[in-house]
DNA sequence: CCTGAACCTGGTGT
DNA sequence: AACACCAGGTTCA
């Protein structure tokens, strides 16, 4: 298999102007996997991307498709055709995937000055950029999000790119295949066969949408929706209208069209203007989002004491009122700070401190120190109920004591 | 408009 | 061991 892995080129960028291992492992996108220690891979543009992170550079490389097409045999999807070599658009493309034009320190910034539940939570989460993903994978990715958990979600759009998506190439002997296009994704067997793979009720929702991009809207109808100052990879950006209290009305308008399809509700509509339209100002309420309007910012009482569309409506619009038009960027930046995933990071009640336990004289006539050092994470939350309008909650998540002895000389 | 129930599945907690 | 509960919700009555 003559695949032509490049060197790894570097890109310098700052930590806090992205960090990959939160932004790729924060619920935005499924596919990203881990090839090795520290290194993410996956299949953009019909290339192989690996990344690699330190402090002052990001560190990425491409593999691209093996211009030999391999015997394809049954049920198995087509080779991507090769990329012509001389013309490397790579770090055009990762500059775009990643989203490197705003600012994100000052971005941080601006949101915490609005917002002191923002500057209280975001210090150990800084890094978290809004990817550029592809409209079409956002959508069948989201649709097989509802009511359902990361881990398993990453296994089933590993599953569609698997069994329908053109194979790119290998890393570390893996093979890495493209996300499946609308036309792979509308054969008539797909809704079964998703469901032998566990989506559930989820296969239904996908078959159908796919037919229906693929035969009845197309592409160019999901891709249409984009925000113009923010188009797919290779299109010309083109100034987008003016925010108002519920999006800019592009936003509106792809939101209300992506409502149309089956298994798409107000919040995967969100998360698909958010993560593959480039509407910034879009606010997925979610479970998550939905605890931390109520823990956070009042809801949850009265009028909105349970999350109905209108309730959805207020809570994003609250914090596009506090954030403004990057209102997605800063709520996924709490999104994240809530996943369980990262609960090691919230901000605990004690920190790390060390204290002697006992002290034990050898017979040598040395003594042996043992200290405890206490990083057991107590995550805090405030709830607020009726009779008790303000109490804290002290959970420990895990202990995480480690106890070092240490031989001190007489 | 709002409410409640059903929906697939796999991991976690009791 | 069996069972409830939950996970980036949506649909239907």
């Amino acid at each position: 298999m003559a695949l032509r892995a490049a060197e790894w080129q570097k890109l310098p960028i700052s930590l806090m102007e992205l960090c990959i291992n939160t932004t790729l492992r924060c619920g935005q996108s499924f596919r990203w996997r881990k090839s090795a220690e520290d290194e993410w891979s996956m299949v953009l543009h019909g290339r192989i991307l690996s990344f690699r992170q330190d402090a002052t550079y990001l560190y990425y490389r491409a593999t691209f498709p093996s211009a030999l097409p391999t015997p394809p045999h049954s049920n198995t999807p087509s080779i991507a055709p090769p990329i012509a070599s001389d013309e490397d658009d790579t770090l055009a493309l990762i500059q775009h995937y990643f989203n490197l034009e705003p600012n994100l320190a000052q971005l941080y910034e601006q949101w915490a000055s609005a917002d002191p539940n923002f500057k209280k939570r975001a210090p150990k989460f800084t890094g978290i950029r809004i990817l550029r993903q592809d409209p079409w994978e956002a959508l069948i990715g989201f649709i097989c999000s509802s009511n359902n958990n990361i881990s398993r979600i990453s296994g089933m759009v590993h599953n569609l790119c698997k069994h329908y998506g053109p194979l790119i190439g290998h890393v570390d002997g893996e093979p890495y295949h493209d996300f499946p296009t609308p036309e792979a994704l509308a054969d008539p067997k797909v809704e079964a066969h998703l469901k032998e793979l566990g989506f559930g009720y989820r296969a239904k929702y996908i078959a159908k949408t796919a037919r229906i991009v693929a035969e009845e809207k197309g592409l160019h109808w999901l891709e249409d929706l984009c925000n113009p100052e923010s188009p797919i990879f290779g299109k010309e950006p083109k100034p987008a209208d003016e925010l108002a209290e519920g999006g800019r009305e592009g936003y509106r308008k792809a939101h209300e069209g992506l409502l149309a399809l089956h298994g798409v509700g107000p919040k995967v509509a969100d998360c698909v203007c958010l993560f593959g339209l480039g509407w910034s100002e879009s606010v997925p309420v979610d479970t998550h989002v939905w605890q931390i309007a109520q823990r956070d910012y009042k809801f949850g009482k009265g009028k909105h004491s349970s999350l109905t569309a209108a309730t959805y409506t207020a809570v994003a619009n609250r914090f596009r009122q506090l954030w403004g038009k990057e209102a997605g960027w800063a709520h996924s930046v709490l999104f994240t700070a809530d996943l369980k995933a990262f609960s090691e990071r919230v901000v605990a009640k004690s920190e790390i401190k060390e204290e002697k336990v006992k002290v034990e004289k050898e017979p040598d006539g040395s003594e042996t120190i043992e200290t405890v050092t206490d990083v057991t994470v107590k995550r805090v939350k405030r709830i607020k109920t009726e009779d008790e309008p303000e109490h804290d909650v002290v959970q420990i998540v895990g202990d995480l004591r480690t106890r070092s002895k240490r031989r001190k000389a007489v």
